[in-house]
DNA sequence: ACCAGTAATTGATCACCGTTCAATTAGCAT
DNA sequence: ATGCTAATTGAACGGTGATCAATTACTGGT
């Protein structure tokens, strides 16, 4: 037994932090993230409140690392999908898993932007790596459909669309704008338009 | 002097109504929607707690007022534009209202979307109507762009746009997308692709 | 077997929070 | 002057995030 044994013999460090974000994705899954609270998971796994600032720096960061999971899911599932299909196919593909996430699990992902730090303090660096991740997908989905683009405009293409995509995901998630469209709808429109500007633009 | 004539002639209502959103402009404004508590918004205008509670519903109620105040702005900075400019022009024009307004009112801005109602409860009608406001507003923007278009897709396509100009501003407000790109150029992409896929259509 | 050291765990404590509501008070009409 | 009504207060309730001294459970060394 390495020396990261657990004291109570019950659970070790990462045990402990594993617990913590089920049971802390169990609560927003049913009640949002205004169901979350340090003392709320601490009853919800049989601890006291004092562990859970053992194994977080605090709420906002049990969040983050929420949000770090919700998105290594999101990743995982675009894993899953073939790579070397067609770039449109592909792009609409990927577009399809986070829809299809997002209404499988809608008050996770939405806490992907209700959360926002507190002023002083940025999301840490592995925060944005795995945002980076995301986005690299994409900008490799998109890549073989702009040929003569350099780096940059990938860059700004693939993040125009994550945005987009989580744009019309969460304001369709807060009721913000009800219509007659759905959310799959939308996106499919989104990426119809960067498809066809990028078709014009090799001639 | 009407029925509604101020008890403590100090202020009516309406009065009480504005201090409380100024104050909790100014608040979070300054500190973010972390910053604003029934208490402290009572504090900054000489009430105490009770009467914030006499004249909003409760807490998520004053945030969604200043969420209108916040709409009401957006919609009157876009109606301050030349409305017989060209189509493309125009909606650059629209665009850069908005991140112009959200660089200059970034919490303001981001409260936005960091707001979330309580599980059980939507919006009011109100609220519905403001945001239907604004995306009409692109709606018009964009339909001498789509002429052969119906209803739905205009109105779809509004939505895309919408929705995409939020997500960019956003997440850029956020942290989440550092990048080499201004949240400026990439709502131009968002743009320039609408428009060339516009194009496109029409032959 | 014992003990010292270390890390985990607790729960009290602090200053807040949203919300309610009985009690008070201010201004009005009579 | 006297009610009536609406505005205003502040105490009360059950929470919150965060800290931290005290306790406990385990470790490795002897």
């Amino acid at each position: 037994m390495g020396p990261n044994m657990a004291r109570r013999s019950d659970h070790s460090r990462e045990e402990l932090y594993d617990l913590a974000l089920d049971a802390a994705g169990r609560i927003i899954s049913e009640e949002g993230l205004r169901g979350i609270s340090a003392r709320r998971v601490a009853r919800e796994i049989g601890y006291t409140v004092g562990t859970i600032y053992n194994v977080f720096k605090n709420s906002d960061d049990l969040i983050d690392h929420l949000n770090g999971q919700t998105m290594d899911r999101l990743q995982a599932a675009c894993d899953g999908l073939d790579p070397d299909a067609d770039a449109a196919l592909r792009l609409r593909q990927l577009a399809r898993q986070y829809i299809e996430f997002a209404a499988a699990h809608p008050r996770r992902y939405v806490t992907l932007f209700e959360h926002q730090h507190p002023m002083g303090s940025r999301p840490p660096d592995w925060y944005h790596d795995k945002v980076a991740g995301l986005l690299h997908i994409v900008e490799a989905a998109i890549a073989p459909t702009l040929p003569s683009a350099n780096r940059d405009e990938v860059e700004a293409q693939a993040r125009v669309l994550w945005a987009g995509v989580h744009g019309i995901i969460s304001l369709e998630g807060a009721g913000r704008v009800a219509g007659s469209q759905q959310a799959g709808d939308l996106v499919g429109l989104l990426i119809d338009n960067f498809l066809e500007a990028a078709a014009k633009k090799m001639g």
